[in-house]
RNA sequence: GCCCCCAUCGUCUAGCGGCCUAGGACACCGCCCUUUCAAGGCGGCGGCACGGGUUCGAAUCCCGUUGGGGGCACCA
């Protein structure tokens, strides 16, 4: 990166703690780049003893709900940020703080910063001749005071330039010709999101604001504003976006961006936490599945790539599957369990959980692997039905097992050899053989190791399926007949 | 339209002027293992956007072009 980089310490260099925050605002589902977000602002307040400051920015209240608020919080504790940590800091909400933001616009229109406007949007559209081409500083020196539909605008510097020292972007120009007067606070008098974000970073000691990069020309108003209220900006750091497969910034509307939806999938958090991490930053070396544990300590913010990064749902897959294998037996069981159907017998399940730990990626995948088990009948689907028992020899190789079942020792070894023999008589493989039975056992033509299955299932419930499959193919065959008959 | 940001395999990244014939991971393909599917092992495909400089030497520095993205609310 360039030398003109600031360093991530401090603002002034000496400051010893280091303050972040995460200040999302309750609108909708919690997104998984607030959750990168909230990751990198976690690492560097926990990797430095510095602090964590949650601050929930519900001023808003139109599109507030308190619904949101709680996903915040739960989502939060998902991946590991809560107040059980003394890293953690709130949560703060914004709209108590309400007094001060009205106290500093009041302050800076005082002082001459700012200045009362009541042009409309329809004047001013008349005045510049377009929709988009911000204030035209109408009523700078006009002297308007405080008054009904007057909004108070911050006054920008005519000339030269605004920088803002960006950790992961390096030095940032703003010409200050090309900022407009901007807003500050209503003309009810209630205080904006760009006045407000500065004074409650400024009210919290805030040294380093980390933030997703759509809050980058934000920045450039607020490092006017910090001084304007008599504060010394703070670093800044504006994380590149996170897109899709189209390279647009994920969306509510578009993308499946809740945290939650993927807790649901069953994603391991572990494996979220990782994979996030990695997006948009690498810790140097071949590494990348790491736990938090060591990756927090290696966080450098000056490292953050720059360029956008495109959530890809299928490295995430990877990493959950290398978390879910990685698990000891019984904690893999225990995150099982959510994912079980209540009514499903877990010792039962106990018992198969281990060929199923290497074959799912997210936990939602483990009921079809097991299903068989519990049901009254496996679930048949016409396709797996038809792939199955495609061999001419199937009732022949269903029967003959069925035979064999009924002195066979049960344990895979024997089931194996029966199932070879049986093939063998008919010149077929195992590959081959065990097709037609696994589908009458599972209702599925890919799943567990079939021996161990139908050790689990039990003699009795194998050999019904076995009948049922072979009855279900005789009815076949009799519908076919009966079809070329007509 | 205006302001700003970005640019290494399809994707996420390593690379901070010579260790680069550009490394790893995911995805994809092949082989091995194998009762299906996984897992695992081995191998393969594939990239410095383009054009100018600077330099003995550039993926790395500078400029431009092109392409992508973000922002332009009396939302946050």
């Amino acid at each position: 990166m360039s030398a003109s980089k600031v360093s991530a310490l401090s603002p002034t260099g000496w400051s010893p703690v280091i303050r972040v925050r995460f200040a999302p605002s309750p609108t909708g589902m919690f997104h998984v780049g607030g959750a990168r977000s909230a990751l990198y602002n976690w690492a560097l307040a926990e990797q430095s003893g510095g602090r964590f400051v949650l601050r929930i920015e519900d001023t808003d209240a139109a599109r507030n709900r308190p619904e949101w608020t709680e996903g915040i919080i739960s989502a939060l504790a998902w991946i590991g940020i809560h107040g059980q940590n003394p890293v953690f800091e709130g949560p703060y909400f914004q709209s108590a703080y309400e007094p001060q933001h009205r106290a500093a616009a009041q302050k800076l229109a005082a002082e001459g910063r700012a200045y009362f406007c009541d042009c409309t949007r329809e004047q001013l559209a008349a005045r510049t001749g377009s929709e988009q081409r911000g204030y035209d500083g109408f009523c700078r020196d006009r002297g308007l005071t405080e008054g009904p539909g007057r909004a108070l605008r911050f006054r920008t510097p005519d000339e030269g330039v605004t920088v803002v020292e960006d950790v992961i972007r390096g030095r940032v120009e703003f010409p200050n010709e090309a900022m407009e007067d901007f807003v500050i606070a209503r003309a009810d008098g209630s205080p904006l999101y760009v006045l407000a974000n500065a004074v409650d970073d400024i009210e919290q000691r805030i040294t380093h604001v980390i933030r997703g990069e759509e809050h980058l020309s934000n920045a450039g108003r607020q490092q006017l504003l910090w001084p304007a209220l008599g504060a010394t900006p703070p670093v800044w750091a504006h994380l590149p976006v996170i897109v899709n497969e189209q390279r647009k910034k994920l969306s509510k509307r578009r993308d499946k961006v809740a945290l939650e939806s993927y807790r649901d999938e069953g994603y391991l958090p572990e494996a979220m936490v990782n994979y996030l991490m990695l997006l948009g930053w690498g810790p140097g070396d071949d590494r990348e599945i790491m736990p938090w544990s060591e990756m927090m300590p290696l966080f450098r913010l000056e490292d953050v790539n720059p360029s956008s990064a495109f959530f890809d749902e299928k490295k995430l897959r990877a990493f959950n599957g290398e978390y879910i294998r990685a698990l000891p037996l019984e904690e893999f069981i225990a995150r099982s369990r959510p994912f079980l159907d209540p009514s499903w017998d877990v010792e039962t399940y106990a018992k198969v959980a281990e060929l199923v730990q290497t074959r799912v990626a997210v936990l939602s995948e483990i009921a079809a692997n097991v299903d068989f088990l519990f049901l009254p009948e496996p679930v048949f689907d016409q396709a797996s039905w038809d792939k199955g028992m495609k061999h001419d020899a199937s009732a022949e190789i269903l029967a003959g097992y069925l035979a064999r079942l009924e002195a066979v020792s049960f344990d895979p070894e024997s089931l194996k050899t029966a199932l070879e023999e049986v093939g063998l008589a008919h010149g077929l493989k195992l590959g081959k053989a065990q097709a037609p039975v696994r589908v009458a056992i599972t209702g599925r033509t890919v799943g567990l190791p079939l021996f161990e299955s139908i050790e689990v299932l039990g003699r009795e419930r194998a050999m019904d399926r076995l009948r049922a499959a072979l009855r279900r193919l005789e009815a076949a065959a009799a519908e076919t007949v009966a079809a070329e008959g007509a």
